[in-house]
DNA sequence: AACGCTAACGTTAGCGTTAACAATGCGATT
DNA sequence: AATCGCATTGTTAACGCTAACGTTAGCGTT
């Protein structure tokens, strides 16, 4: 006789609550599944096992025979930025409402994304979103061919045939600009992030094409609409600044700075995400101006931080929460099969909108 | 003969890599768990296998056997809260360099703990990390009943016996009125929020005592260290606000409203947590008055917002990084015994330290 | 009365992995 | 040469659960 059992077992297993309830496990199996037809006698029995030896099923046997797990992984590459806080409460309300888990993994690097994605395999998780990374096509198919399920939350890259969601970031750009023209500016700045363009050829990126980029779509938009409206935006009133995370305000005041500097400067500035436009904010109060009598400031994104701002900052705000909801809804729909076989993947656009602070105004 | 395969196979198991490589599959995994002694040609051709197959194990079958599935269940009240964000962190670093995993979840309303827990205990985690919350006893019983390791940080409640991490909050509140002190204020102003004494008697609360409550401790540091220097601070002084997550600037503005409207107003004021400060620092803006000229503000938390003010907010900082890399480690050396069976549970306290921003000035 | 039908429940096997033990082979030791 | 020891690999059963199918009893139908 082996001795297998010589760490005591403690909990209760589906064994336990058949032979308390004096039927079989299938029919313990059925009662906790709410399936199939059982009788009402032996319902309440079984429930009162169940309750009485406090069982939980266990998840890992039931993934194991059943090759679903109810978990979704996430993938986003660092928990801190504020940005992805309400994003993550949106996955995590409608997964949970669907009684799925949510699996948080930090891709910070993107040398781990192969490390990451095998975790996310190896997990066994249904399905599997990731935000704004630059996941490639490579990675996807590994996840593909294991049977997990894929939205992307504007990656990088364009991938063929991926559930995807994106914001407009173009609009949005659009959007501000068009706020701060209707308020009759027409000497306006640009505060952006890196383009995207002329990478270094390292290893990684020699194939690569970025047919999608944050701050090349938010700078696009910018020239698309001033020059719909036959403005003449002069080459220093656009700066390129560095959007790291840690960077970010400081990097938006220098950039702000530099606009001010000029011998004839912009009345307005539309920085491309909020912390450079909160940087610029300080920077203009730090010279004792005042905004928006002397600047006017308008941010990207809709970070709370926004709101902390003396005076709130105007903004153009994508709807996180949203978004996280819509790409739940979207791997739940792709795992439990909501979706028709032969329909293309569901590739939505969300579109930013325009939240008035006190940082715009009319020009003097 | 059954149809079970009927769902093509599609993943690669054990048995594949087992069959490719000419071995047991008890050899494949002793080549993928780098134990025993596995000769040096096999391994090579168990890899080549592996490779080939681009063979992931089966996380779900590792539990099933191990009862240990290298993930940890982290219950928070908000992923929202910019205060979560860098505990999360910490956790998930620690995590990730350990091979664990991190289960994300959401307890937004006490009453939805028994299904946390349950969740928790279902997808058999091996450790336990919750923040900020109000556990009972019951609750932790029920998962330390299931073989799940606990570590609290900064639970309401005191629990016998379970690793618990918390900020030392009294400390905190005394840094930031010794830092007020130390600029000449004798005239200190406090916001905070619910003292947690006078409970409604509702059905949960009947019986409990909180010996622990963030606001109070921050009160009583403040009290304690005013009082220790001989200051008298009028009742009038001493404001209480609404913490939730929505109101906090709001209630922080109208706080400090109240305060200068005092015939004879502080000079300083410490806020209970950095959105009240920033709250209150928008409220004196708002009046043409500055910072720290008229009133010196001081926080206490340390979120990235104390940044991006202007002034930037002096604040008392929490160190959430370490917290949440200590809580990460407490549970992982729980779960892997390394901690000596008879000592006592891990109970660690940690102290806040001031940062000094341009919020807080001397005296005039 | 023989039949079929169905609701209710039971049996069996298998999901992929690993712990425990067994077996093998080969050089070294006596 | 027989024995021992060790390194390496194999065999078996079990983890807890559920899909697929089998069985039973009670009912109505012809």
């Amino acid at each position: 006789m082996r001795l297998y059992k010589s760490v005591r077992k403690m909990v209760a297993t589906l064994v336990d609550v058949a032979r308390m309830a004096q039927v079989s496990t299938m029919t313990v199996s059925r009662v906790i599944n709410n399936k199939d037809l059982v009788g009402e006698a032996t319902y309440q029995r079984v429930m009162e096992a169940v309750e009485a030896l406090s069982y939980v099923p266990n998840s890992a046997a039931r993934s194991l025979v059943s090759r679903q797990n109810k978990a979704i992984a996430v993938l986003i590459a660092s928990v801190v930025n504020p940005y992805y806080g309400l994003v993550m409460e949106g996955i995590e309300n409608v997964a949970e409402a669907n009684g799925y888990s949510v699996l948080l993994i930090n891709a910070n690097q993107q040398e781990k994304y192969p490390s990451c994605i095998d975790n996310v395999i190896s997990r066994g998780v249904s399905g599997f979103i990731s935000s704004h990374l630059n996941l490639h096509q490579a990675h996807i198919d590994k996840l593909l061919k294991h049977g997990i399920k894929c939205v992307l939350i504007d990656n990088e890259q364009d991938l063929d045939g991926i559930a995807s969601i994106k914001s407009d970031h173009r609009f949005g750009a659009s959007v501000a600009v068009e706020h701060l023209i209707g308020l009759g500016h027409r000497r306006i700045g640009l505060i952006h992030g890196n383009l995207g363009m002329n990478l270094k050829d390292d290893d990684h990126g020699k194939e690569e094409k970025y047919s999608f980029n944050l701050w090349r779509l938010r700078y696009e938009g910018f020239i698309a609409t001033v020059r719909k409206h036959g403005l003449h935006i002069p080459q220093d009133y656009i700066i390129q600044s560095d959007a790291s995370i840690e960077a970010n305000v400081n990097s938006g005041m220098l950039a702000m700075d530099r606009l001010m500097d000029l011998p004839s400067p912009p009345t307005a500035v539309y920085a491309g995400n909020d912390l450079f436009a909160i940087g610029a904010l300080n920077a203009v109060l730090h010279r004792g101006l005042r905004v928006p009598r002397d600047y006017s400031i308008i941010g990207h994104g809709g970070i709370d931080a926004t709101k902390y701002t003396f005076p709130v900052l105007t903004c153009v705000k994508q709807p996180r929460f949203e978004i996280g909801c819509h790409a739940a809804t979207m791997v739940i729909d792709l795992i439990e099969g909501n979706t028709r076989e032969g329909q293309p993947p569901v590739f939505e656009v969300i579109r930013p909108s325009l939240v008035p602070g006190g940082s715009t105004g009319s020009i003097a």
